[in-house]
DNA sequence: GTTAGCACTCTTCCTTGGTGAGTGCTAACA
DNA sequence: TGTTAGCACTCACCAAGGAAGAGTGCTAAC
């Protein structure tokens, strides 16, 4: 493929993603200054078609780019990474809203990701099947309530209301937290879950507590263990006319309600930067779209950021957001723990 | 208006909420036994539309109830209305999961909402504008790390994570919380708010912790000034043949997006039930469609539940689950604080 | 190797006529 | 007086038939 096919194509990618409108060798011509006649560039689209790079929905209509186009393009993209390496600017401000926990950080880079991009975003919590309880703490409530607050050595903070006797001050909260703390620190939550199993009919006074304990530790330990995703701007897809119908729109809506789909689809995702284009999302309601992950590092573990939008996506722009929001988000999670 | 005419209308609004399609003189006759010709329907329709409780799309179509048909039906639907008072036992069931705080009741309550009705729900917290703050409590978190929390009387929790210095331990932070509680305690989440803004920039050794109690405190300030609203469910509407049009769906949802709008609207409703339908929203993109809101007790104040679907909405069914979530609310929270 | 010209294809949009659901009116009937 | 059957009429909906336009492939000339 010589340079000039290949700036023909560039071409008809970068028109494809900005109109949706198959293009014509006329169209080139009169938008991209390219110095030869349409008749010129029938001839190369047609070459480039042999070649399968591009499609042609019908015989009198222009050309669209074929899923092997946007992998050369895509794979080009990456390879001159450097190109992306420059931080999306826009990104940086928006992103620069102070976070406080994990999942805050998440969801609201879910948000960030899916309005600067208007398309689906999608951010994946890496598990982390050893994580350890560092602190148990109960906090006075009014009337008779106490706020009991698990912290763990990743950061993770979980809490729930409990009841609790009238003749607990805070100091006697205190006291109980700091004996819970002292026997319970440093065990894994699904130590601390199965220990409290045990126990679990034993009554007594400090039962709700006990429970308590249990439940917050279950709750962490399924996080542990799975996986957590965030979706945010799904109905973003709205926006594009490859969704026009109604139908179309539904059936993208009620693949991104099976979290666990999608899950199993991006979990594998080792490289730092993964691009699935159409069929190669394995999802076969959507596959005329595209599904961009880039991968965070949250110490010893790393989740995913992704974007979720039509085939005909602006990848260099979106791999620039999703770059900079993903070390942003690398560099935080470095600096707080 | 006699029983007859009374009961036709009942089956018009009854038919065309199920089908969406202008319930004509036949589809009566064959549906609904009533035991005279479609020529006496037809007279007794001519009559009820001259009446203005049915509207005809166009001269050889069926008709539509008009916004009075469904008003008269509702307010018939509230005036007795000890047949909603049944709980709805599959809402019951479903919003049985455990709660643990305001927000997450909230959530919850809007989620469960959306997936029962399958429309749009959505929930108004109520303004606490003299919510005061009884606990603040620093836990120890890993490298260097604190988390504030802080609990107002009304049982709202907020926290945030700040770095502290790494010679504080367990007893140093919560001698700490014990004399930062003793000083805020019984104060204003706005009081506070000022009392730290003018300390803002004295520095020192605690700097960040009153950093961290400020932000923490005028996060809560603007949430106990502001009302706020959940909503879920919103791209339900996809499943409304009245809004099959991907650009009608869009502006519904951009409505749904405006949150301070919907607020404005809801805001003022004392009622135990408020239902609007059709223009009676004053949101004329979607003049086609209710809003049913039901009240929920959160101590002296009251929040909000609230349904949003197309004016052909099943009033009776939503009604029942929006009462039976309401009085779970009420009851979680009577019996929480 | 490039370009102009031309016939050809096929989508899109508009028009047109047929079909059917539903109405309103009138006249007959109980 | 209320109910019903019959009938003409209206109008949305749908399928079929062009006309227009965009775009192609091929051929022949430059």
């Amino acid at each position: 493929m010589d340079d000039r096919k290949r700036r023909i194509l560039d071409f008809i990618i970068q028109d494809y993603v900005a109109t949706a409108v198959p293009v014509g060798s006329r169209t080139i011509t009169r938008k991209y200054d390219i110095g030869v006649s349409p008749a010129t560039i029938r001839n190369e689209m047609s070459d480039l078609e042999a070649l399968g790079y591009l499609d042609q929905p019908h015989v009198s209509a222009g050309r669209v780019p074929s899923v092997k186009a946007y992998r050369l393009y895509v794979d080009d993209l990456i390879a001159r990474a450097d190109s992306l390496l420059a931080p999306d600017e826009e990104a940086w401000r928006y992103f620069a809203g102070r976070l406080t926990q994990l999942e805050d950080a998440a969801q609201c880079a879910a948000k960030a990701l899916s309005e600067l991009t208007r398309m689906t975003s999608v951010v994946m919590m890496p598990s982390q099947p050893d994580m350890r309880i560092t602190t148990l703490q109960l906090v006075p409530m009014p009337k008779g309530a106490a706020l009991l607050v698990m912290v763990t050595d990743s950061g993770l903070v979980r809490e729930t209301v409990l009841r609790v006797s009238d003749s607990l001050d805070a100091d006697a909260l205190y006291a109980i937290s700091r004996s819970m703390t002292e026997t319970l620190s440093g065990r894994s939550v699904l130590e601390v879950q199965h220990m409290l199993d045990a126990f679990a009919a034993r009554g007594g006074a400090q039962q709700r507590v006990l429970d308590g304990i249990r439940e917050l530790a279950s709750q962490m330990a399924r996080q542990a263990s799975e996986d957590t995703v965030f979706l945010e701007g799904t109905h973003n897809i709205l926006n594009f006319p490859e969704y026009a119908e109604v139908s179309k729109a539904r059936s993208f809506l009620s693949v991104m309600e099976d979290r666990k789909r999608l899950l199993g689809i991006i979990r594998g995702d080792q490289e730092l930067i993964t691009v699935r284009i159409g069929q190669e999302l394995t999802l076969p309601e959507i596959d005329d779209c595209s599904l961009i992950t880039v991968r965070f590092e949250l110490g010893a573990y790393h989740g995913l950021l992704g974007v979720i939008g039509p085939m005909r996506m602006p990848y260099r722009q979106t791999l620039r957001t999703l770059t900079t929001i993903s070390r942003s988000l690398t560099d935080m999670f470095a600096s707080e723990e």
